[in-house]
DNA sequence: ATCCTATTTAAGGATTGACTTATATAAGCA
DNA sequence: TGCTTATATAAGTCAATCCTTAAATAGGAT
């Protein structure tokens, strides 16, 4: 599943700003999940496969819980793809601070 | 449609990569991306009409042609949402940077 | 051993998305 | 007017996605 793909879905978006707080239990995501969207726990374990697959989280094992982090290199990845946009909503002298400041990392499509 | 769901179809995103050098008659835009990806002029052409629904094109009556301009303003909201995860792949005086760089603009969700 | 908690996996149904072919619309030209 | 070009829309099919309920797996406690 490509990147863009995975973050078409809302509930994933918010488990992956849920994640950038750090580490947290596959019960902690799906309370506030089902909190907010209304959705199984089934549902919620399902969306969390999905990122561990497309590379968006790792996962801890810690007795009976499954501990989630965020890995960003797909966000990385998305964000580089965009980065030949930028120049369309930034001015083209802030854009070229904007590519030095991150480093001109390497840029693939 | 939401921006990421628009962004999920690997034809869309390679539209969007040829208007950033400006407008494109449909039936450019048919051309190349039937030579890369084999499908049918009206397969292209639904993908033009998701992206003028979404915010991503607008288009100008030319005779018989319609030519199609990128507009970003939904990209910079991809962006904007995206720039809350940059922090894990930039140094924090980068990521910093990069923020001044980018003035400050309002960063909804 | 048994039970409870935490979590994943399986199976199935409904919805949505991306394509196809066929048709419609409209401009420009003979 | 009628033909051709450029493009969009309609209708239908197929596959993928997201959900549900039910069952499986495994750790920890009684």
């Amino acid at each position: 599943m490509h990147a863009f793909d995975v973050l078409g879905d809302p509930v994933r978006r918010r488990i992956l700003e849920l994640l950038t707080d750090g580490e947290h239990a596959s019960g902690a995501v799906v309370e506030v999940i089902q909190a907010e969207f209304g959705i199984s726990q089934a549902a919620v374990s399902q969306h969390l496969k999905v990122l561990r697959d497309s590379g968006f989280a790792t996962v801890r094992i810690d007795g009976p819980r499954r501990l989630y982090t965020l890995d960003a290199a797909p966000l990385e990845e998305v964000d580089a793809w965009l980065s030949r946009f930028r120049i369309f909503w930034t001015h083209k002298l802030e854009a070229l601070a904007t590519e030095v400041a991150r480093g001109k990392r390497e840029r693939k499509d």
